[in-house]
This record gives C-alpha cells, structure tokens and sequence, in this order.
DNA sequence: TCCGATACATTCACGATTGTATGTATTTTT
DNA sequence: AAAAATACATACAATCGTGAATGTATCGGA
C-alpha cells in the first residue's frame, strides 16, 4: 500500500477509532491488541502507529469527541430558563435516557468508560470524568437550588442531597442497564422511577385519606 | 524450599489471596501478572500455580469468601420480622455503609469487583454478581411489598419502583465513592440521602404551611 | 516534473507472561 | 523407617504484544 488522500487518511482514523470503539466493547480494553483493531479495522499495526502514540494513546483518543451522557443531559440545561426546574431536569433526563437507548455507539463508549480498569495512563480518562461529574453535580445541585427558591421543592430535600440522590440514582440505573446485558427496557423502567423520584421532589405531597383542607 | 504443613499452606494461600486483593486493588487486574502477586506474598510462581489453575481461578477464588455488601445488608433483612420494614431497610443500608467505610478489605474487593473489566473466564463472576443482584432487588421489593400492605409506603411508590430507586440510589453512591477514590464522607453523605429517600418513601409527609387537621 | 512529505505495510528485536516440567526437602502415611 | 504424597522453587520453552526501524508507493507542492 502507498499514500493515500488527505481524506483518505482521516478514513482509516476513524475506522480504526471505529473498530477500536466496538472491540474495546466487546472483549474489554486491557486484553485487545493493537493487531486485533487494525485487522478489524481492515489495516495493519503500522496505520495504528502512524495516527496513534500507543494504545492509551487511542483510547483517550475515543473520547475526545464522543457523545457523553452528562454532555446530552447538561447541554439544555445550562442554557434554558425553565419556571420550573424539576420539570425541565426530569424531561431531560429521561429524555437522555430515550437517546441512550437508541444510540449503539453512545452505549458502547459510555460501557468501555465506565467498566474499564483506569490505571496509568488512562487515569486521566477518569479524571475527565470526574471533572464532567462535579460540572454536572454543581448544575444539577443549581437547578435544585432554584427549584427550592420558587418553593416547588420539598423542604425534606436539600438541594445538594436531592441533586446527589437523583444523580447517583441515575448513574446507578444506566450502570445496571449497561453492566448486565440491557435486560430489561431502559426507558420504561427509568421513565418511571425517575417520574416517582420526582413526584417525591415536589412538596405538593398529601396524606391519604386525611383532606387538606378540612371544612372550617 | 520443601513441603510445608497443611496449615503453613493454608496460610500461603490466604497470603497469596491477600497479596492479590491489594494489588488488583492499586493497579487493576489485567495489568497484574501473578510475578507480581506472588512476590507480594513472599513465594514464588510455583505457589501460586500450586494453589490456583491461572489467573482467572485465583481471582474467582478472592469473591469465593469475601464480604459482599448485598450479603451486609441482605443477611438481617431476611429473618427479620420488623413492624416498620421501611425503617429497617433503612437502617440496614446505614449500616452497610458504616460497615463499608471502615474496612479496607471490604472497600478494595468491592472496587474490584465493580472496576474490572469481566471478560471471558471472569464472566462467571460477572453471572454472581448479577444474581446477587436479582436477589437483593427481590429481597427489597418484598421488603417495600410489606410496607405497603402496612399502609406506609406513599401511593406514588409502586413497591417495585422505590425498591428499584433505592437499590440504583445505593450502588450509585458507592459506586461514586469507591471510583474517584473516597473524595467524600460516605457515611455521612450517604446517611443524609438516604433519610431524605426514605422520607419520601413515607406517606407521612404534609404541604408546608397547611394543618393537616384544621379545627372544625 | 521532480522532490520531499505522507500514509501506510512489513520486518525485526526485545521484554513480559504464561504454562509446564522438573527438582527437592519435608511431611504424612503405612 | 521406608514410601509416597505434598508444597513449593527453579528452569525452560513458547507465545504474544509492543515499539521502532525500514521500505515504498503515492500525493501535494514548487
């Protein structure tokens, strides 16, 4: 094989980022060669070599540009103005839920990073990670906070902790989804979790059988 | 060297295990070669394959003794005959927690068991862990069953959903702690979220600012 | 059109691990 | 007390993956 074009080259970069991606997925990223992504991605070791320093080199290279989900569910929140905060988080969760479960590739990046060893040189994937988790966190914790202000939430719910309840109850819900094979629908069930979390958020809460307001 | 009393083997086993819980802890399983380990332990290679067949059945053998946290919160749960079983989960999940944060052992193989990439032989430990999943899940929907038959769960809680929000809310908190390297106070932080959930478990909860019985 | 840079393929040298085979001093058994 | 099994250590062969070095056909520019 000879030079290719320009646009050529940035071909074979993407399909070996491609081929990387699924088999990285697929039998996990510590026990795949560089040979096994090359031969998937229909080249040799040397293309791998030529665009990539080193395996690690790869790996960080998958998520320069790949779709994260705290980016598809913060992207409308920083922006949007909503009169009721809870409503608008909720919608855009299970919104991120609906795109997740639709998108193979947002499913396999989001499983390689969350069920890959971070070790050496790939800790700084997971420091970017934390990074995006704190930025998520303090905006989450924001709209919490404004929802709190306009009264809609409950006072048993510190901004913080219902901002960290519905994050780790989120993160936990994808992790299962993702961890064990998909096995049940990830859309139905987290609709309806989140939809109950949420409905717990808000302070318009009544005992049963007692009326709010009694006939005077 | 030569042959050692049954109990000296033993103990280089447990050492072996030992040796291995702490260095698949600090630097990943895939990257750990058993040089490694049985260094740790103080012997060499010909122990470890003497005591395990390869890598895959040591560490099988790590989780066949080890201190699970579903098992920390399931064992009492499931004798237990409580009038409150709400409060009793609740309680447990603490516990778990407290349990958790001070034992090292119990830290590093839950990191393990949730950071490595299973693959292969390792799968089988991904097939338990997946059961115990389904247990606890099955153990706490019971749980919620009964607080609801009691009239103490709140309507907008099908039993199956909060058992499903508190086993997510629960892994995701630890899970978040164990990863980024214990940046927070589990105890404390998981304590407060986890009242406030279960706060909104109970249907107890009154508006603000309205007498739930106004004089008649 | 010619030349240097490019985009790979091919080859090679090396270390790191693995699994096994063998050695051997004890321990346990008989 | 002799024999057999045990609990390792040591030595060895074979593989696998890496990284670098080298080859080379083509492309883009002067």
């Amino acid at each position: 094989m000879a030079r290719r074009t320009k646009a050529e080259a940035e071909e074979t970069r993407r399909g070996l980022l491609d081929a990387a991606e699924r088999i990285f997925h697929a039998k996990g990223v510590a026990t795949t060669s560089l040979e096994e992504i090359a031969a998937e991605a229909g080249v040799t070791r040397g293309a791998v070599y030529w665009h990539f320093a080193n395996k690690a080199d790869l790996f960080m290279a998958l998520f320069d540009d790949a779709p994260l989900i705290h980016d598809d569910l913060l992207a409308p929140l920083a922006l949007s103005e909503h009169p009721d905060p809870l409503a608008l988080v909720e919608e855009l969760a299970i919104g991120a839920l609906t795109l997740l479960a639709g998108d193979a590739r947002r499913q396999r990046i989001y499983t390689i990073l969350t069920l890959c060893e971070y070790r050496d040189e790939f800790g700084v994937v997971l420091q970017r990670t934390l990074e995006t988790m704190d930025r998520a966190h303090a905006q989450f914790a924001s709209a919490f906070a404004e929802a709190d202000r306009r009264g809609i939430l409950a006072p048993s719910w510190p901004h913080g902790t219902a901002a960290a309840a519905f994050q780790w109850l989120l993160h936990g819900l994808i992790v299962d989804w993702l961890k064990f094979g998909r096995r049940f629908d990830l859309v139905e069930r987290g609709s309806s979790v989140i939809r109950a979390q949420f409905q717990a958020y808000r302070h318009r809460c009544v005992p049963a059988g007692i009326p709010v307001l009694a006939p005077a």
